[in-house]
RNA sequence: GGGCCGGUAGCUCAGUUUGGUAGAGCGCUGGCUUCGCAAGCCAGAGGCCGCGGGUUCAAAUCCCGCCCGGUCCA
C-alpha cells in the first residue's frame, strides 16, 4: 500500500529500508539507516532529554489534549478501566476500546467527532517486564485522537493524522524533526486491521497511528475484496477509523531523561519506598546502562533475565551477583509503584478482587505487590502505598477520593486473606517436607511444586524459602510458569450449543412487533392481528405479552382461549408459542389475555430488584454492581459484586432501607434515549444488568434512587411492590454475593410460612417461640449426654460379657477357644472380644438379638480372623470380614449360629 | 465458567491410597511434685468425621448430589 502522505511529499521525506529489521520507514534525514525502533536503535535520551522542557504527567496530558482541542477535536473524559459497555474484554487496554463496538458499527454516535482523549489503559501481557525494562507498565495513559469516517461523512485520514502528529511533536514539544521516523508496520487486532505508522524518536516508540479500515472476512466474502494482513483475510469496513495512541508516560520520560520511565512518572511512590527500604543511591551510570540495555529486551522468563544481567554486568564491569543485588531492589520498587497504580484505577472503577475475571487480575496484582514488598524486607501495609496514589492523583481523578475508604478496605481485606493463605500454606509445606524427609528424599519434586502453586497459591519462591529452612532442596525451573500453563492447557473446555428456536430467515421480512407492554405495563388484555404462523409460534402485529429477557420470565396467558406456553424475542420480532397453532389463520384478528397474577408478581420483583440495588449501593458502597439477576413469581435473586460477606447488621439495614423506599412510594419512570446521550447523562452505572444492545436504550429511573438500562416491565410507583423481605444470602463466588428475596404476595407467603414453622416447632417443644433457641440448645445438650451414657453402659455390658465368656474357654490342641451365642450389638461384642484377646486364643461371638459376629485371633496363631469369619457366614449366611486379628460381620440366620461355631471349631482342629 | 486442594476434638492436623477398634500435638479439667510460679509427671473430659443420598454384613474412608472454605486458569 502506498503510504506516502501529503506531508512526506511536500516536505521532502524519504522512504528507506531499515538495515537491521528490513522494515520500510520515512525520515527527513537522507543518511539515516535504521528505523529507530529498539533493538535496531538504542535509547538516546537517557541522561539527555529529547524534549527541551521538562514535563509532569499533568502538564504533558494537558499539552496534548489542548493541542487537539485547538485543532477542532472534542475533548472526552476518560472511560472506566472496567468496560461495562462490552463483555468481550476484561479491562480497557487502549483508547479505541471505549468506542467498540457501538460507535464503530454506527449503533451509537461518538461523543465528539473527531475527538481527543487520554485513556488509562491496563495490559497484563507485559507484566513480567514491568520494573525491569524501564518502559513497560501494566497501567499507562494512552492519549489519542480519533476520527470516525462514516460512509459519506469523512472527517480526516492519513494525510492529516501524520501532519497532526508531526506538528504536535515538533512545534508544541520541540522535538527535532529530522530525528523522528515513521515506520510502516501494518496493525491487526480485535478483528480489525489496517496500515499503521509507528512514530519513533531517539530509540523510543512515542506513538502509533493506525488507519483501521478492514475487518475479518466472513466465509462467503467476495474474493475481489479480500486483503491479507499478517496472514489473515480481511475485507474493507464501511467505517474507516483513525486510531492513534500516544504514550503519555513515555513522552514525560522523554522530557526528563531519567534512567527509567518509572522515575519520571511514579516518583511520589518510588522515592518514599527507596527511603523505607533504606536503599543507597547507586551509581546512576549502572542504572542508566541497565535501562539502555533493558530497553532492547523483552523478558519472558527467568532465562531472559539472566542474559540481560550478564550483558549489563559486562558493560559496567562488575560481577553479576553485585549487579543483581544493586538493581533488584530498584526493579521491585518500580514494579510495586506500577502495580499499585493499576490497582488504584481498577478498584476505584469498581473491580472487586475475586477468583474470576478482572477481579482475579486485581488479586494477582495485590499478591505480586505484597511478595515484592516482602522481598524488599518491608512491612508496610499495601493500602498505605495505594493511598499515596490516591493522594497524588485525586486532583485529576476526583473519583479516587470518593472511593478511597472502600478501596483501602478492599486492599486490607485482601492482604489479610493473603497472609492467612500463606500461613496455611507454609504449614502445609512444612508437613510435606517432614513426610519427604521420612521417605529419605531431600528435594521437593516439580509435580509437588506445581500442586502447591495451583491448589494452594504458593509460589515456588515461597515453597523454597520454607523448605530450605527445613533442609530440603527445591529446584525451580526458569520457565516454571510456562510449565504450569501447559499443565492447564490439558483441560479442554466444552462449547455450549445454543438451541435455535426458530429459523431466523423466516422472520426476516416481518415488521418489528409493537410492544404494548412498554406503552402500558398494566395492560391485561389486547387485540392484535396474526401476521404469521411458524410451527407452534404465532407472530402478531402487536402484543402485551412480555418476552423472556433481562432475568424476567415471559408472560403466560391465552390468545383466543388458546394457552400461550412461551414468549420469546428474536431480533425485534416477538413470537408466541401456543398449544393449538392450528386454530389460527394468518390475517386473523385475535384477542389476548395475560395471566395477570403471574405478571404483577414479576413486576413487583423486578422493580423490587432495582430498589434493593439502590439500598445495597448506599449501605455497602459504590463498588457494588449487579452481577446477574433472576426472578420468578415466588422469589427473586440479585447477585452483586462485594469483597466480603454481608453481615447480619448490614443486611437488616439494607432490608429496612429498601422498605422505606417502598413506603415513600417513589415514582418510577422510563424513557428511551440514544446510547451516547444516556451514557453522558447517567454514566456507566446504567449498565447494571450487563451489556445492552441497540441504538436507543431504555432507561428506568426510580426517583432519586436508581437509574439503569432495563428492558423489563415495571410498576409505576415503589409502593406497589409491597413488602420486600430478604430471605438469605449466598456467596456464589469470591467477590460475588447473592441476595435471595421476595416481594409482595411472595413476601407475605414467606412470612406466614416461617411463622407456621415456628409455631409448629414450639408446639413440639411445648414452649413459646421466643424460648425456642434455649430450649433446642438444652435438648441437644441432653441428647449428647444421653448418648454418652449409652456408650458407657455398653462398655459396662462388655465387661459383664467378659466375665461370662471367660468361663467358657475350651481347649483345642494348644489353642484356647471361646465360642458362644450372646446378647449385644457389634460394638459391645467387639469390645468384649478384644478384652479377652490372648496370644494363643481365638474368640468367636455371635449376638442373637442383633445378628452381629466378631472373631478375634491371637497373635501367635496361624489363622486369619477375616478367613475364620467366612466359615461362619458360609453356614449362617450374611457377610463379614476384617484383618488378621479382628473380623466383624452380620449373619442372616441366627438358628444356624451354634452349628456355625461347631464348624469353626472343626476347622481349627 | 472450568480445573485442582480441603472440611475429623476448642485450635493445628494424622487417619481416606487398600472400607473393619476414631487418633496425635497444643489447649482445657483434676491430681502429684513445689513455699509459690514456670515446668515436669499421671489421670480425665472433649467427636452428628460438613450435609443428604447410594453401595456394603460394615463407610471418616468408595460412588453420586449439595453446602462451606481455599486456590489456579480463561
Amino acid at each position: 500500500m502506498d503510504m506516502s502522505t501529503r506531508m512526506f511529499k511536500e516536505e521532502g521525506w524519504v522512504r528507506k529500508t531499515c538495515k537491521v529489521c528490513g522494515k520500510p520507514f520515512w525520515t527527513l534525514d537522507p543518511d539515516r539507516e535504521t528505523c529507530g525502533d529498539p533493538p535496531c536503535d538504542e535509547y538516546q535520551f537517557i541522561g539527555k532529554p529529547g524534549i527541551p522542557k521538562k514535563y509532569t504527567l499533568e502538564e504533558m496530558r494537558e499539552k496534548f489534549l489542548s493541542f487537539f482541542e485547538r485543532h477542532n477535536h472534542g475533548r472526552v473524559k476518560r472511560y472506566p478501566v472496567l468496560p461495562r459497555w462490552r463483555d468481550d474484554v476484561l479491562l480497557v487496554g487502549a483508547s479505541i476500546m471505549d468506542f467498540q463496538p457501538w460507535v464503530i458499527t454506527g449503533e451509537a454516535d461518538p461523543p465528539a467527532n473527531p475527538l481527543t482523549i487520554s485513556q488509562p489503559s491496563i495490559r497484563f501481557t507485559d507484566i513480567d517486564n514491568v520494573g525491569i525494562t524501564g518502559r513497560h507498565f501494566t497501567i499507562f495513559e494512552m492519549m489519542a485522537h480519533h476520527a470516525f469516517n462514516y460512509p459519506g461523512k469523512p472527517i480526516y485520514w492519513m494525510d492529516e493524522t501524520v501532519k497532526y502528529a508531526y506538528e504536535f511533536f515538533t512545534k508544541d514539544l520541540g522535538m527535532k524533526g529530522e530525528e523522528i521516523t515513521f515506520k510502516e508496520n501494518p496493525w491487526a487486532g480485535g478483528g480489525n486491521a489496517g496500515p499503521a505508522f509507528e512514530v519513533l524518536y531517539k530509540g523510543l516508540e512515542v506513538a502509533t497511528l493506525v488507519f483501521m479500515q478492514y475487518k475479518k472476512a466472513p466465509e462467503n466474502a467476495d474474493p475481489s475484496q479480500i486483503v491479507e494482513i499478517k496472514g489473515d483475510k480481511y475485507i474493507p469496513m464501511d467505517t474507516k477509523v483513525v486510531d492513534t495512541g500516544y504514550g503519555l508516560e513515555r513522552l514525560v520520560w522523554m522530557s526528563q531523561g531519567t534512567p527509567t520511565a518509572y522515575d519520571a512518572v511514579l516518583g511520589y511512590v518510588v522515592e518514599p519506598l527507596k527511603k523505607m527500604a533504606g536503599i543507597d543511591n547507586i551509581d546512576e551510570r549502572i542504572l542508566m546502562e541497565n535501562s539502555r540495555l533493558a530497553g532492547m529486551f523483552d523478558i519472558e522468563d527467568m532465562g531472559d533475565l539472566k542474559i540481560l544481567r550478564r550483558e549489563v554486568a559486562k558493560r559496567v564491569d562488575i560481577s553479576m551477583e553485585e549487579l543483581e543485588s544493586l538493581v533488584r531492589p530498584y526493579e521491585l520498587i518500580y514494579a510495586i509503584a506500577d502495580h499499585t497504580k493499576a490497582l488504584t484505577f481498577m478498584l476505584a472503577d469498581g473491580v472487586v478482587p475475586s477468583n474470576v475475571k478482572a477481579g482475579y487480575l486485581a488479586r494477582l496484582l495485590i499478591r505480586k505487590s505484597i511478595r515484592h514488598l516482602r522481598e524488599l524486607g518491608l512491612e508496610v501495609p499495601l493500602a498505605e502505598i495505594v493511598a499515596m496514589h490516591i493522594k497524588a492523583l485525586h486532583k485529576t481523578f476526583p473519583e479516587f477520593k470518593e472511593m478511597e475508604d472502600v478501596v483501602l478496605d478492599m486492599i486490607n481485606v485482601e492482604e489479610k486473606r493473603y497472609f492467612e493463605t500463606l500461613k496455611r500454606g507454609t504449614n502445609l509445606v512444612r508437613r510435606n517436607v517432614e513426610k519427604l524427609k521420612k521417605e529419605g528424599k531431600s528435594e521437593i519434586p516439580l509435580e509437588q511444586l506445581i500442586l502447591f502453586y495451583e491448589s494452594h497459591g504458593l509460589t515456588p519462591e515461597i515453597v523454597k524459602e520454607v523448605a530450605e529452612k527445613e533442609g530440603v532442596k527445591v529446584h525451580v525451573p526458569d520457565n516454571f510458569y510456562t510449565l504450569v500453563a501447559k499443565e492447564a492447557e490439558k483441560s479442554l473446555e466444552e462449547a455450549e450449543k445454543e438451541e435455535k428456536l426458530i429459523d431466523f430467515e423466516l422472520l426476516k421480512d416481518l415488521p418489528d412487533t409493537r410492544t404494548l407492554y412498554y406503552e402500558d405495563p398494566f395492560m391485561k388484555e389486547f387485540n392484535a392481528k396474526v401476521l404469521k404462523i411458524i410451527d407452534d409460534w404465532l407472530i402478531l402485529d402487536q402484543t402485551a405479552f412480555y418476552p423472556e429477557g433481562g432475568g424476567q420470565p415471559c408472560d403466560l396467558g391465552e390468545i383466543e382461549g388458546v394457552k400461550v406456553l412461551d414468549v420469546q424475542k428474536v431480533g425485534k420480532v416477538i413470537i408466541h408459542k401456543v398449544e393449538n397453532p392450528e386454530k389460527f389463520k394468518e390475517g386473523q384478528e385475535v384477542h389476548g389475555k395475560i395471566d395477570w397474577n403471574r405478571r404483577i408478581q414479576h413486576m413487583r420483583h423486578h422493580t423490587g430488584t432495582h430498589v434493593l440495588m439502590g439500598a445495597l449501593v448506599r449501605v455497602l458502597g459504590k463498588h457494588v454492581w449487579q452481577a446477574g439477576s433472576q426472578l420468578t413469581t415466588e422469589w427473586a435473586r440479585l447477585d452483586v459484586s462485594h469483597y466480603k460477606r454481608i453481615s447480619e447488621e448490614e443486611l437488616r439495614k439494607i432490608e429496612h432501607l429498601a422498605n422505606q423506599i417502598v413506603m415513600e412510594n417513589r415514582n418510577v419512570k422510563w424513557e428511551w434515549l440514544p446510547r451516547t446521550e444516556a451514557e453522558q447523562k447517567y454514566g456507566f452505572r446504567l449498565y447494571q444488568g450487563g451489556v445492552v444492545p441497540g441504538k436507543v436504550i431504555r432507561v428506568l429511573k426510580i426517583e432519586d434512587w436508581d437509574v439503569q438500562a432495563c428492558g423489563g416491565t415495571h410498576l409505576s410507583n415503589t409502593g406497589l411492590i409491597g413488602p420486600i423481605k430478604i430471605l438469605r444470602t449466598e456467596r456464589i463466588q469470591d467477590g460475588v454475593e447473592r441476595i435471595i428475596f421476595a416481594c409482595g404476595e411472595a413476601a407475605i407467603k414467606w412470612m406466614q410460612e416461617s411463622e407456621a414453622i415456628l409455631k409448629k416447632t414450639s408446639e413440639v417443644f411445648r414452649v413459646p417461640p421466643e424460648k425456642l433457641p434455649e430450649t433446642a440448645q438444652k435438648f441437644f445438650e441432653e441428647w449428647k449426654k444421653a448418648r454418652k451414657e449409652v456408650e458407657n453402659l455398653k462398655k459396662e455390658l462388655a465387661k459383664l460379657l467378659v466375665y461370662e465368656l471367660e468361663s467358657k474357654v475350651e481347649r483345642i490342641g494348644n489353642i484356647e477357644f471361646i465360642g458362644d451365642v450372646v446378647e449385644g450389638d457389634l460394638d459391645h461384642l467387639r469390645e468384649a472380644a478384644l478384652k479377652l484377646k490372648k496370644p494363643n486364643r481365638i474368640i468367636a461371638v455371635i449376638s442373637e438379638d442383633t445378628n452381629a459376629v466378631v472373631v478375634v485371633v491371637g497373635d501367635e496363631l496361624p489363622f486369619k480372623a477375616g478367613e475364620l469369619i467366612r466359615i461362619i457366614t458360609s453356614i449362617a449366611g450374611g457377610g463379614g470380614g476384617g484383618k488378621k486379628d479382628l473380623a466383624q460381620g452380620k449373619i442372616k440366620n441366627i438358628l444356624k449360629a451354634k452349628e456355625a461355631l461347631e464348624e469353626l471349631k472343626k476347622k481349627i482342629a
